[in-house]
DNA sequence: ATGATGTTTAGCTAAACGTCGAAATGAAGT
DNA sequence: ACTTCATTTCGACGTTTAGCTAAACATCAT
């Protein structure tokens, strides 16, 4: 969980996000985004890809990244729902209508 | 917003936001329950007061600090919601309910 | 084989961060 | 006024982070 807070504290790897939300996209057309050199993207990449927030899919020559909604989601409901019970209502556990994937809740890693 | 992800990025300033869940704490009690100094434990209250996290209210010779909840609220289901209609559900947003509350919070832009 | 698409490594600068001990501030209490 | 307690501010130090260029590397498509 403290890698998802590291990665969401730089404001670049947000708005990396906020792009995959409306659709994934290539690790090329990410960076056209940024005036930032393709190594340091890559490091971005490498931060979010770390946290679990994005996953990689290499497609051919192109790397296809594709945003984990269900991490994002666990991470950050799952702390303000610790706080608030109007926030703990936002977080279903076990609705199925939330995402169609099966969410890998405690999977990872022990977040350091 | 950015300032709320940058305070929330560290594991003690997160703890000490966890600790004022339950109530409102002097800075005195909050260092003691940490191993580092107490300067560097001011140095994280100042953080969390400029991301507006707390308050802090100075009592004759200690200093009180609270948990505003709103805002912790505000930044981060507002970030999530702007990915997931199931966190969207859970931002009571602008209601009569909160009114009373003078922050003008003007939700609109993630855009770092 | 060549070219395109990432990723990685190396080596660097500059800025930010967490941490500390020591000193300064502020409010009581004596 | 002086002392004491609680907290913050002030340098200083070492680490981390974001950024760069340049080059090397792997993979795939043509």
């Amino acid at each position: 969980m403290n890698a998802v807070f590291k990665a969401l504290s730089d404001p670049t790897r947000r708005h990396v996000l906020e792009l995959l939300r409306d659709r994934p996209m290539t690790a090329g057309e990410l960076a056209d985004h940024f005036p930032v050199s393709k190594p340091t993207m890559s490091t971005h990449f490498a931060v979010l890809r770390e946290a679990n927030l994005v996953d990689a899919q290499k497609l051919g020559k192109t790397v296809i990244y594709r945003l984990k909604l269900s991490v994002l989601e666990d991470a950050l409901l799952g702390f303000v729902g610790a706080f608030s019970a109007v926030a703990q209502a936002a977080k279903p556990a076990d609705d199925a209508a939330s995402v169609a994937n099966s969410a890998p809740k405690s999977a990872g890693r022990p977040t350091s």
